[in-house]
DNA sequence: AAAAAATTCAACCATATGGTTGAAACAAAT
DNA sequence: ATTTGTTTCAACCATATGGTTGAATTTTTT
């Protein structure tokens, strides 16, 4: 026995494919049974119930986007570096999950309530750390005056948007697929440079 | 007669909250009709269906949210008064339909193709006369080398991230809702300053 | 070999949901 | 007054869906 470990994340894994495609409401239980290779049983033997499930992969989604780039913030690294590290970790996650981003914005805002107590339990919380690096960089006059909160939320902003908006920008910009990427890959090059110039003095 | 363009309108409006806020798979036909004021019927003898009256109320808010933007790029303005211009055009947008944005994000992502198609339509495309605009100041040395694209992809973002991601942000830096608006009615300030300075020379 | 756990299968249930219908009531225009 | 379009109401249908069950089968552990 304990084939069940294996089982139990072969169906986390369908789940987490499917709900973050297809949003909760949008997803279908059976969907994610043959996405996992089983039967709807198992999906019962394993968790209780979709909303089970859902919790399940929603707190995962969290702690995959969150600490990764809260580490990165909390780091040592000088502030250059730091900015071109947290612009590539975005990209890497986003590689993998495309559809990780636009899936937490989705539900949180379905749920808003919900989301926030989730977050109470994750222990997410802006690095100090952090703050003091960019009040610091300000006193020390290479970086302009800027409320520390704006600087993280543009930054995330300007990482986050082009994924969960690329039907709009290969529309816009008349792009292919394979033209998005390349646009993707010159922009992680690019954007550290406009972050950075856009808090210089 | 012809009471009916009047319960025709009532009906859009409701079905434009409750799929702004629900998404299509969310959303229920009985709670439009409910949000309405009138029954089920009513919505089968207008609409023939939910695909239908759904496929009216995306297309509205598509048209509400590229033109404007692009009416606001394609202008005579300066570039400095133009991105003020841009970044108030859209947060009175926002003002007034708060689930707009993550609405449309949602649903283009559901169904990309669909959405392509929506848009060609609409007729929505990127205004040359900004990107000549553009170039024209990079020549001149009044700004930095830049894609254009960029440029207008990083404004968009800095505008319309802060308020898909409302929830995280009240989390992340603790804010309740009066926290929340102040934060949001600061940054409608210091977002140009911010945009500005980054394509700065 | 025996016991325990995992898995499949098929059928089933209750409910929700989108959609449909038809008769009746109502309103407005001619 | 008659006609035409609007609206309500209640009931109904087919289907999808989440959930449940129980027996049978297979796999793993002991």
């Amino acid at each position: 026995m304990s084939k069940d470990l294996e089982t139990e994340e072969q169906i986390l894994e369908a789940a987490q494919q499917v709900f973050q495609q297809k949003g909760f409401a949008g997803a279908r239980m059976q969907e994610i049974a043959d996405e996992a290779g089983i039967n709807k049983s198992m999906l019962h033997y394993y968790f209780r119930s979709k909303d089970k499930l859902f919790q399940k992969v929603f707190q995962q989604a969290m702690h995959h986007f969150f600490p990764k780039v809260f580490q990165v913030l909390r780091s040592e690294l000088a502030l250059v570096p730091k900015i071109q590290k947290l612009v590539e970790t975005y990209y890497d996650m986003f590689r993998e999950q495309p559809h990780l981003p636009s899936f937490i914005i989705h539900e949180m805002n379905q749920h808003p309530e919900r989301f926030k107590q989730f977050v109470k339990k994750v222990e997410i919380e802006m690095p100090k750390s952090f703050v003091k690096q960019i009040q610091e960089e300000i006193k020390a006059g290479t970086m302009r005056a800027i409320d520390p909160r704006e600087f993280i939320l543009n930054t995330i902003a300007l990482c986050v948007f082009p994924v969960i908006a690329r039907p709009m920008v290969e529309m816009v910009f008349n792009m292919d697929e394979e033209q998005y990427l390349q646009f993707i890959k010159r922009r992680k090059k690019e954007l550290p440079k406009f972050i950075l110039n856009a808090v210089r003095k």
